[in-house]
DNA sequence: GTAATAGTTATCGTATACGATTTCGTACTC
DNA sequence: GAGTACGAAATCGTATACGATAACTATTAC
């Protein structure tokens, strides 16, 4: 059922058409062509998704277009209004918070649970994505950066045994794309950190470390990630995402 | 009227006001009856969900319908088959330990974000709560346990500040709704222990104990009441449920 | 008697159509 | 001139219709 779809996005293309037939379903290409979108950026956030347009678009009628996007909405990619349409969901920093927090207890658990299923090939094939995420770093290319370092952690939750939570590590991450080089952006310094985490973790699981501390290094990156992020972060913006009881800020 | 129907939304949103009665939307309704049907028994699992037929006992069309299916499809609760319909989830042994096992980590989760928040008066309710629950365990009432039970975590996880993360413990509980009493049905012993632990818990919350060890014990609360089902399972459905090599289903 | 095959039926997937609701623009009143 | 009421346009929500696909059944060949 879950779609195992990482979008990484850059080479999809995310052709005008959607004539790839890949599975034959016209609601099921129209998920796909609406989400490669969102996630490779071609949709923003707040940007207002119309039935119509988009069933013209494609090349199809309304009605898969309308169970495509309700699923997105499931998975927390737009935000549906009743009779009044749906729009690109956006970087509300509360939002960003929840995922974040979410995220790391979630992917923290699928590399628990991969570890012991992670053979030296597959140590090795992280280690060298890591080393090119360094070289990133000196040729200051954050797109590249960002590819990397979603390729890194796959390797290391995609031989999660329990596909409920390899899904939630998906959703996460594809809530987070559309921003997802921004933490590198804005906060530099932590994509150094990040990459010496990413040794450690490695090395973690080479020894053949405990679940509990493989989880817990895991939760750590992530969790070190969003502070940064709240650390370089407008006052204002952080009391709204440390205030649980704040509202939906009304955008738009 | 279920209670876990109206208390369960789908997206973050707070403003689920099910519970009202008609929101207008027959898609809403649709899903709503249709969740009720499985929450409380009335569709069994494996139970052919045909499209034409709920319509016309609802009094809509199918098109609502299908998308409150796939509405429930998406939170685990129905199965999807193209072109073939839709059936109830079943009580796949191997869906079992992946629900629980999910459940025991964001479940965790919310209890250890959820403890700083959780009053006095909170306990008092859990405890008085569990107290029904020994009771309830003398006179043999599976099914009021399995009610209090709920009412006891909710207590726990309703404060908890990240609601993506009760939006996940909530999907958890309703995939094991349609078996909810069977752990104490077949595994009789473990209802015992498991109204110790909930005391436990109490008294870990009462303590401020830190995160971490709040997190660790409502984990290992969930995770013992698998092992018991495991411990009390066929050995072939044991070695399903511990099998995680192929949940691939090579479709197409 | 069994297996393969053609025809039938049930059900799904999607297009189209239309009523319902919201939003936006315009005119009107105070 | 500002605010309100009314009307038009845009968009959604749902019903109906029909082609497409899979499941079922009966028939025939061996």
């Amino acid at each position: 059922m879950t779609e195992t779809a990482t979008a990484t996005g850059t080479s999809t293309g995310a052709a005008t058409r959607i004539g790839t037939g890949a599975t034959g379903s016209k609601s099921e290409q129209a998920y796909a062509a609406v989400k490669a979108r969102i996630v490779d950026g071609t949709y923003t956030p707040g940007y207002r998704l119309v039935l119509a347009k988009i069933a013209e678009d494609l090349g199809v009628s309304v009605v898969p277009v309308r169970e495509a996007i309700r699923r997105l909405e499931a998975e927390g990619l737009v935000k549906f209004e009743r009779n009044v349409g749906a729009t690109v969901s956006g970087i509300d920093p509360t939002e960003y918070l929840y995922t974040m927090q979410t995220l790391s207890i979630v992917e923290g658990a699928a590399t628990a649970l991969s570890a012991p299923l992670i053979g030296e090939a597959d140590v090795a094939r992280a280690r060298a994505v890591n080393e090119e995420m360094r070289e990133c770093l000196q040729h200051f290319d954050p797109v590249r950066f960002t590819r990397l370092n979603q390729d890194f952690h796959s390797v290391l939750f995609e031989h999660c045994p329990n596909p409920h939570i390899l899904d939630l590590v998906h959703r996460g991450w594809n809530r987070l794309a559309s921003l997802r080089s921004s933490t590198f952006r804005f906060v530099p310094g932590r994509a150094h950190d990040s990459v010496d985490e990413h040794e450690a973790l490695l090395r973690l699981i080479e020894t053949g470390a405990g679940a509990d501390d493989i989880e817990k290094a895991a939760r750590l990156h992530r969790s070190a990630t969003l502070d940064a992020y709240l650390a370089h972060t407008p006052a204002a913006v952080q009391a709204a995402a440390t205030d649980h009881t704040a509202p939906q800020t009304p955008q738009q």
